[in-house]
DNA sequence: GCCCCGTATGTAAGCGCTTACATTTTGGTT
DNA sequence: AACCAAAATGTAAGCGCTTACATACGGGGC
């Protein structure tokens, strides 16, 4: 452990024979600085072995180029891919992702956002929407901007980056119905703190309205995000009896906890049973018969997400929503209702 | 946009009447207030809502509470779980993570050291060992603690956080060849910048040796971590006139993909083909047959991880390695070799 | 009641950087 | 060669906090 004392701006400056206001204007790339001193002080940086300490770089800038995001779970492959491209976006635009988790509890929630902001983040990513009011004026006071991802909303006072998750969920129950299932059965998430798998219901519902036919009562199973959950929900449903002919899911991660459990239970999918997911992740491949669900672009949201959130910080105004397009991936596990 | 300024420490002082300096003990719990002043600002700071600045306490204090990891990606969910359980575990210790991705590159990996320490992390956490000796000193430089995770050496100067690769692939190698397996094939991620997939290979060949019995060639394919590059390694494992009978695999999405692939080309597994993993991830059960595999204790190492850091950066001196125990967990893609 | 010491509180000097403003330099015009 | 605007550079005042040190306070022992 060495203690030799790090050296400063005004070390750099010194060896380079500039002030440290020259030196800062190199480090910032605010132009207005000669090739041949940029050079030079490049030079000395360089043979010092300088980096700006971070405190002192915030503190006398009011930003930290530091990005926050509060996400349910780094667990779930959900939001894996899609932070992965916004870190990396952030990342090529020199911007530290600070990431945080909040279990899919709001209290929770709300504290993360909270010590994110205390830690000098300049910006939010925070998923969904349904937060209290209080919350929002806390970012609102503080100036900081954020985004909701995952979730879109039109004339929204907010800035979403995601998709429709009830039209998408709306589409894809058309399909089924198409398909002559009467008898759905929907398996989701925990609706009480998460607004993405209550929006797919009312998906469900429209496309079940909109079609008209004359259908079995929707039942419906909300589950944690694991496939053993997935399963439980399956047995549940099929417990009914009249059990569902086709089980759509708000989760590729249900859905093919789903489909384990109905090959275990003997049921051949989509033959016997027809089972939907959503989101479109990498295990929707791997199963057996493979998933028919919807593609959600996770790596292009995550980008546009950065982006945005770097837009807003440049210039200190609010950006446009963003949304993404979804769309249904055929793939075997949605079949024609057997006949009796 | 509000434009009032956000409180100061001051602002918080002038109104409890007392000075800068007991305000900043109340916050840091250092200690020698009494419960009377402590109260007096407890109310200050709650009317104002305070909340202190990061840069500026970060400057003053020379450390930020913040913990910087770098793990290859996020996508890949041998990383997940464990780094879910790591930033639980600094948060409850009032220390925010800070997350960049290097991708298995290691020249990626050293510009985010770099970057994280100049946003001013702390500590840091790394995965596995090998990297340039300047990476080391640039780190021991700065005086940066960091443990190495997911991976385990014996009398290193470094603290690993992790279990040792080459015995656990060793002791699966084992079993493999205790069923009767002759011909064995390899499939293992990139080891160029990996060195916990070579050490597995290494376990593996050790294996054999002490076996003692003929074996043919052993048969490595490399292959990123997808399922399906584990699927096109399987491909080329069976394009051999002498396929192997069982196939090793460094990690479990290798291993799910080559079992998927196996049951498409009409392969039974484990009675045409045996299989193995290593990782004990969520999918290594949603397979069918599940993957018989090396269990990690992530959520241990991560916890570990966390509880060396914060105790390296309390007492400001280096902290024992942490050896992790694994075990195999027996499900059914391996079984014995089938008789001609 | 006085002294002394341990504890609570105050004072003020930075921490290392950014940036508004002041000053100097540069080079094109006349 | 003198002039001037524009560009480059320098000066120095903070940014909001921590902490070493100085000071004030309070209560037991004599």
């Amino acid at each position: 452990m060495s203690h030799t004392p790090l050296p400063t701006l005004q070390d750099v400056a010194d060896l380079a024979a500039v002030s440290t206001a020259t030196v800062s204007r190199c480090l910032n790339k605010s132009g207005h600085v000669t090739e041949k001193t940029r050079l030079k002080v490049q030079q000395a940086i360089q043979t010092l072995g300088y980096s700006p300490n971070f405190g002192a770089q915030a503190l006398a800038a009011k930003r930290t180029n530091t990005i926050g995001a509060i996400i349910p779970t780094m667990e779930n492959a959900i939001f894996a891919r899609g932070m992965q491209a916004f870190q990396e976006t952030l990342a090529e635009n020199g911007i530290t992702l600070i990431i945080a988790s909040c279990s899919y509890r709001p209290e929770l929630e709300e504290e993360q956002i909270r010590s994110l902001v205390a830690r000098g983040a300049d910006a939010l990513l925070l998923i969904g929407q349904s937060r209290p009011d209080a919350t929002y004026q806390f970012l609102a006071r503080r100036n900081i901007p954020y985004v909701l991802a995952w979730a879109h909303k039109k004339d929204s006072e907010h800035c979403y980056i995601g998709f429709d998750n009830q039209a998408a969920a709306q589409t894809i129950t058309r399909q089924v119905l198409e398909l002559g299932h009467r008898n759905l059965g929907v398996i989701v998430g925990l609706t009480q703190n998460n607004d993405r798998a209550r929006d797919r219901i009312t998906g469900i519902e429209h496309a079940i309205a909109d079609h008209g036919a004359k259908t079995a009562p929707l039942q419906v199973i909300e589950a944690e995000y694991t496939f053993q959950e997935g399963a439980k929900a399956l047995d549940q449903l099929l417990a009914n009896p009249t059990p569902p002919t086709a089980v759509i899911c708000g989760n590729d991660v249900l859905a093919v906890g789903a489909v384990k459990r109905a090959k275990q239970l003997g049921l051949a999918v989509p033959e016997d049973l027809s089972i939907t997911g959503f989101a479109d992740i990498e295990v929707s491949e791997l199963i057996d018969p493979e998933l028919k669900t919807v593609h959600v672009p996770h790596r292009e949201m995550g980008i546009a997400a950065a982006k945005s959130l770097i837009a807003m910080l440049k210039t200190q105004t609010p950006v446009e929503s963003h949304l993404l397009e979804t769309r249904i991936v055929n793939r075997q596990s949605l079949g024609p209702v057997k006949p009796h």
